[in-house]
DNA sequence: TCTGGGGTCCTAGGACCC
DNA sequence: TCTGGGGTCCTAGGACCC
């Protein structure tokens, strides 16, 4: 019988590597790739992880190793990390029929039917053409359950002596032992933080110790969703491949603010811009959205100065992918919860109830003119077939502003080098 | 004094992931 | 001064039904 072979193949410090790739001269440097706003750290490269920085710590508390070591920064680049990605998964399907994409920096591939083959091996060509392709450094992490192989991904990283592959299928029984009783619990895929305190206070402490665990025990204390974790790190799939990305079931957009924003007026452009990119989204994944939600904030960590939270879920009569639509229900949910005198920080909206387009329940009640939706699907095609060509934003709606001054910072981002002709690397 | 049993649906909240 | 954004699944509890 052919053993299962699950491959997980994740991008090391995927946004600083970009980063990298064009600009040659960060390697072997600290680099950090900021979130949104340049708030927190959300990608480091080894050289700051070494330094004990943390994921998601607030950028500016760390600035005095920032000045010490002469990290360098950048704000996110998403259209230069998506563009790479993009690139990434498509040189990855070359090796496997079956793919799922799990995040822009790792994907899962079945490559039980290359069992014949040397898979460490296969592996090792994995890694070398994307190195060679793409400039990126990637690790490759091969066993017989998803949760096996991230975790064999885990170990190919933290372990020079596996050289980025480590294939669990071939290891003897002792050697894996050995390992996973060097392994924190809470590296395991499924394991937080609370769940890697409360096994703790049981004393299971590694990740041999949660494969040998009680299963009954494990269901009876953490349900079913951690027995299956358990399960898989003993080698019984319980979590298929995903081929087909399912459809989203919400779609959300927020984003904090790039300076205070106190006016109606502000929310109103913020509002409708997130409102235009989460219909875009729906348009792209042929869905409609039954209901909205809009919410506020001012800014939780100012603890001195007044709070006010407030959302508002709003049904919609029909089910609908209009932006228009969308954006005038957003907007009257917004003038709903909106008090003034408050320094908002943040706003976001969601689109719910997501149904297929072809299952649409018209109104039973309308007297609208059934030529207008036919129209506005028209030009809502039209709309993203502009934008698509010309770029994002080419055309948009009034009410999201020109001026958009409540917009993040992005001090520190590069050039978009992939996806614009301006702003096209040039060698000299 | 004594107060059924079983089922569905929905929502909120908690946990996790990258 | 400065603290991200976008998702999923599961469970418990309440409302409601017969």
């Amino acid at each position: 019988m052919a053993a299962r072979a699950i491959a997980l193949v994740d991008c090391n410090n995927f946004y600083v590597s970009c980063e990298r790739v064009f600009q040659p001269r960060l390697e072997h440097k600290p680099v950090v790739v900021l979130s949104n706003n340049d708030g927190c750290v959300v990608a480091r490269s080894s050289e700051v992880k070494a330094l004990g920085v943390k994921m998601g710590i607030p950028f500016f508390q760390i600035q005095d190793l920032v000045r010490q070591h002469k990290i360098m920064a950048f704000s996110s680049n998403y259209a230069l990390y998506a563009d790479m990605s993009n690139r990434v998964m498509s040189i990855l399907a070359q090796f496997s029929p079956h793919q799922e994409i799990y995040s822009i920096d790792e994907c899962f591939l079945d490559l039980t039917s290359f069992n014949r083959l040397d898979l460490t091996a296969y592996g090792q060509q994995i890694r070398r053409r994307i190195h060679q392709w793409l400039g990126l450094p990637v690790c490759v992490g091969i066993a017989s359950t998803k949760t096996l192989a991230k975790l064999a991904n885990h170990i190919a990283k933290k372990n020079p002596d596996f050289q980025s592959v480590c294939n669990l299928n071939t290891l003897s029984p002792a050697k894996t032992d050995a390992l996973f009783s060097r392994i924190e619990a809470g590296e395991v895929w499924g394991v937080g933080r609370r769940i890697r305190e409360r096994l703790s206070e049981m004393g299971i402490h590694r990740v041999k110790d949660l494969r040998d665990a009680e299963l009954k025990a494990i269901r009876s204390q953490f349900g079913v969703v951690l027995e299956r974790t358990v399960m898989e790190l003993r080698g019984t799939p319980c979590i298929s491949l995903e081929e087909i990305a399912p459809a989203k079931q919400q779609i959300m957009s927020s984003r904090s603010f790039g300076m205070p924003v106190f006016a109606l007026k502000d929310l109103q452009e913020a509002v409708s811009s997130y409102m235009t990119r989460a219909a875009e989204k729906l348009r792209r994944q042929h869905s409609l959205a039954g209901a909205i939600t809009v919410y506020i904030h001012t800014n939780p960590h100012k603890v001195r100065e007044p709070q006010y939270q407030k959302s508002i879920t709003l049904p919609l009569v029909e089910s609908t992918d209009n932006t228009l639509t969308l954006v005038n229900v957003a907007l009257i949910g917004l003038e709903y919860i909106y008090r003034p005198g408050y320094c908002y920080q943040k706003a976001g909206i969601m689109l719910l109830n997501i149904i297929h387009a072809d299952q649409k329940q018209p109104d039973l009640f309308s007297t609208a003119n059934p030529q207008i939706p036919a129209k506005s699907r028209d030009m809502m095609r039209c709309m993203d077939h502009i934008n698509a060509l010309m770029g994002k934003n080419t055309v948009r709606l009034a009410s999201a502003g020109i001026e958009q001054d409540w917009k993040a910072r992005t001090d520190r981002k590069s050039p978009n080098y992939t996806t614009r002709w301006e702003e096209l690397a040039i060698t000299t």
